[in-house]
RNA sequence: GCCGCGUUGGUCAAUCGGCUAAGACGCCUCCCUUUCACGGAGGAAUGACGGGUUCGACUCCCGUACGCGGUACCA
């Protein structure tokens, strides 16, 4: 590797919800910076001001932020190379593209939408399967290759809207080495004139990435798969600039992948199977259309973060947890996959687990919090924090903690009576009525008095312990389910066993 | 259609010519526990296909098949 300074850069669309598969490009972006000791810049592509989605810009931040992987650059927090919004760049492309222009590397072309249109019906019915405006069909176009000097001239002094196209030539090759993939080569015929310079003077991403990675002086490229065929593009362009030299090297990742069937991972396919896929919830401001994200529905950042690394990369090893700092130190893009991996919801579920085991309980009970909050129901924080840590070795979510603890913050409003009936008779009645009694007066109302007491009468009446024990976790729980049952008793007190108990009772009669 | 990129168990994956093909998730059996879970011990399950190259190929090369991506004045 060269010793130029390590400058990357997440470049996203403000059009919606931020997509597992961009943070992962983020991630990876991330510690490739930092394994580096380089810089993370993050870049607004918002040249199509047609799809343009209020709040996106403020979404994908706050989910960087979340993630723990912020740029050391970008809109919400300047830096050199400011703006970093295409659209507050726009003055700045113009220029670009008449250099290409008067180098012949482009073409103004004055073609409406509608002589667009009428050339591809006039292609298809030629049998061509997707007419591309290239190197064949351009001499038919109106262009300044095809129109006179003076023609050309007239048009853009009297405010004929135009593009600019890219010319591409028709026999070359194009050849470039990918971090991940290799040698991979085109043969410049068969990509088409990219339109570098839309009519509204908005530069289309082609010309956009091109002129900010240099002038940001960004030094590895990274993005998705997708963009693999129009890569010829931006090297061309590269080369035509003048800027060979400073072209960064680039990467292009592999896909994540719908987990049933084949194709690339959507916002669908969470809706359909019931998992969430975008980093957190998303409204959109258009529809108010809610998607679910990974945040909302108990996920842990380390949890998430971890789980999408091993989409697409591996150490090498059998090692699968790993913290932010392990991950910077052994992160290497050529052991990153060339084939796309399947999104596996169940997996994920299992990472979280495991940073569930390892987050501290207080921790814990604050993420929890909006969860109480929400069933309108307030507990002091110590007390959410004791369930916390009673419950969470069978918790993958942050929010199954109610699914696994409802019974400490409400009573039981129903019995698994078909656990109970069957075996119960007077002589058990008995023994719980009596032992209410011993619970009353006991001095101490932890785990082990209760528990002893507890083996002292059943001891005393001639009762197997374990015939009891499951009528007592049904007594303060509902049903079979939860902690060691002396447990959920001293953390319930006295006074809520006692009741509770007494409750059942009269039930199970 | 054309162009490009891929292809190891159901899924994530290791292997960079020596494989009796790791490990993890999930699944199954058993142990622990008179709840569930955690934990522990086992088990089933993999190199798309066909040709080369080689003493030897999952690994290299070439075809084929299949999949995906692209084919916009979207990114």
């Amino acid at each position: 590797m060269d010793h130029k300074k390590v400058r990357v850069r997440f470049a996203p669309s403000p059009t919606g919800g931020l997509h597992l598969g961009g943070v992962r490009t983020v991630l990876f972006n991330y510690l490739f910076a930092r394994h580096h000791r380089g810089e993370f810049v993050l870049r607004i592509e918002d040249t199509d001001q047609t799809r343009y989605v209020p709040g996106a810009e403020e979404y994908i931040i706050e989910c960087l932020r979340w993630c723990g992987l912020e740029a050391d650059e970008g809109p919400h927090k300047g830096g050199p190379f400011a703006p970093y919004r295409q659209s507050e760049r726009k003055a700045l492309y113009r220029q670009y593209a008449e250099q290409l222009v008067q180098s012949g590397h482009a073409y103004y072309a004055f073609d409406t939408p509608e002589e667009l249109e009428a050339m591809r019906e006039v292609e298809k019915a030629r049998g061509n399967h997707s007419p591309q405006y290239n190197h064949s069909i351009r001499r038919s176009m109106r262009n300044s290759l095809t129109l006179e000097a003076e023609e050309v001239k007239a048009l853009l002094e009297k405010g004929a809207p135009y593009v600019i196209r890219i010319n591409m030539p028709e026999n070359g090759e194009v050849q470039f080495t990918d971090m991940i993939r290799g040698t991979v080569s085109f043969q410049t015929n068969t990509v088409d004139d990219k339109v570098l310079l839309k009519a509204d003077g908005m530069p289309t991403y082609h010309l956009a990435v091109v002129v900010d990675d240099y002038l940001m002086k960004i030094s590895h490229a990274f993005r998705g798969e997708e963009w693999l065929p129009s890569a010829p593009v931006h090297i061309l362009l590269w080369k035509y600039l003048g800027w060979e030299k400073e072209m960064p090297q680039w990467a292009h990742l592999p896909l994540i992948l719908k987990p049933d069937g084949n194709g690339k991972l959507s916002k669908r396919d969470g809706d359909r199977l019931g998992f969430p896929v975008y980093a957190m919830n998303w409204t959109d401001p258009k529809t108010n259309e809610l998607t679910k994200g990974f945040r909302e529905n108990g996920f842990l950042p380390e949890a998430f973060v971890n789980m999408l690394v091993m989409l697409g990369w591996s150490k090498g090893t059998d090692q699968e947890i790993f913290s932010m700092e392990e991950l910077i130190e052994a992160f290497s893009i050529e052991k990153v996959h060339k084939g796309g991996a399947k999104f596996d919801y169940i997996k994920a579920k299992w990472f979280n687990h495991q940073y569930i085991q390892k987050t501290d309980n207080v921790r814990l009970a604050e993420l929890f919090q909006p969860v109480l909050k929400e069933k309108g129901i307030a507990f002091d924080a110590t007390y959410v924090s004791t369930i916390a840590g009673l419950v969470k070795e069978r918790c993958h979510l942050v929010n199954e903690i109610w699914d696994h603890g409802f019974f400490f913050f409400i009573r039981p409003d129903k019995y698994d009576l078909d656990a109970v009936k069957p075996k119960w008779n007077t002589d058990k009645q008995t023994f719980f009525e009596e032992w209410i009694n011993v619970l009353s007066g006991l001095e101490d109302f932890t785990f082990a008095p209760i528990e002893d007491s507890f083996k002292q009468l059943t001891a005393a009446k001639g009762i197997k312990p374990g015939e009891l024990q499951l009528p007592f976790r049904i007594m303060l729980c509902g049903g079979k389910f939860g902690p060691p049952v002396f447990t959920i008793a001293e953390t319930l007190g006295r006074e809520e066993t006692v009741e509770r108990m007494k409750l059942a009772l009269a039930a199970f009669a």
